[in-house]
DNA sequence: TTTTTTGTTGATTGACGAGTCAATAAACTT
DNA sequence: AAGTTTATTGACTCGTCAATCAACAAAAAA
């Protein structure tokens, strides 16, 4: 069952959070979404925030997932660039609750320390993963096209939420 | 008193917003910050979202002054360009306080109407003098740049959050 | 079958926080 | 001086919610 409830709760929070528009979401909703007792959401999640931390990881976890798949298929620099741009912005990290969460998990990372960390590693990936289709076709300049293209995505995906 | 205790309660909102780095603020906290009690607070500004609105209509007019400031004194296209990005990355937007309280402005953009209107007001506004700027530099092209310009002072502000 | 482990919940506790109220004080008005 | 408005607060109410606990059910192990 903890695998099953887990997955159920994580699930669950990352939709509550995304329509709520908040991380004022209470234990309980997301258990009842969830289907079971609040009690048990506590059973298998000691605490809250805990819970808010599986979910972030979800989301991370599943746009990571996204862009090695893209990268997969694609053919020289230009097409890595794509790949990666394509999936930032596909479907899986467009499904309405996603969109909602992701914008609670940054600022969750202001206060949580595990969730800054978490932000931290995705955005090396995102960086790094920019930097091998950029460097072959601007050399030197790559890191800093990286860092903006990096801060463009963040800023349009932040317009999406609105 | 009233103009007094209402602006002082306005700025320690928002450092108090910032110093947190999230909303979950109480009355209380802002009061003491501000140097009066919580019952004050209440008397001034009836609930504590007039108090966050209030506070969040003061960044965005503190960051329109600046932007009006340095579009009197630019000369030509590129220079009025140079204006709105100046202002928006100028010191006043980079208070340590003002940063933080912005993310979490967006945040409550979600959920509160007023907020989400106020936030299209400015987004509007930032488009508009970017326009300005940019159409004899750019002619047709003018709006999709203004477009991606503006999600890209977003994202930038948004990293700089971290 | 008895015992133990796992799953599950209703009820409760304890803390906290927004908003109200009655009361006091000080400042103006007449 | 008496009255009226404005400023201010401590104490209180009422609701909410995270987290705990004791109890029950059911499956697994012995």
């Amino acid at each position: 069952m903890e695998p099953l409830r887990r997955a159920a709760l994580v699930d669950a929070a990352i939709a509550e959070i995304g329509r709520v528009g908040s991380l004022d979401v209470t234990v309980a909703q997301i258990a009842r979404r969830a289907g079971m007792s609040s009690a048990l959401a506590h059973h298998y999640f000691g605490a809250k925030e805990d819970m808010f931390l599986a979910a972030m990881r979800h989301v991370l976890t599943l746009y990571s997932a996204e862009v090695r798949g893209a990268l997969a298929v694609a053919e020289g620099p230009k097409g890595r660039l794509k790949a990666v741009l394509v999936a930032s912005f596909g479907p899986a990290n467009f499904r309405r609750e996603a969109v909602g969460a992701w914008l609670n998990f940054w600022v969750m990372a202001q206060t949580v320390p595990q969730a800054k960390r978490l932000l931290a590693v995705y955005q090396r990936r995102l960086r790094s993963n920019l930097l091998v289709g950029l460097r072959p076709l601007a050399g030197v300049r790559a890191a800093a096209i990286a860092d903006g293209l990096g801060a463009l995505i963040d800023g349009l995906y932040l317009r999406e939420v609105l």
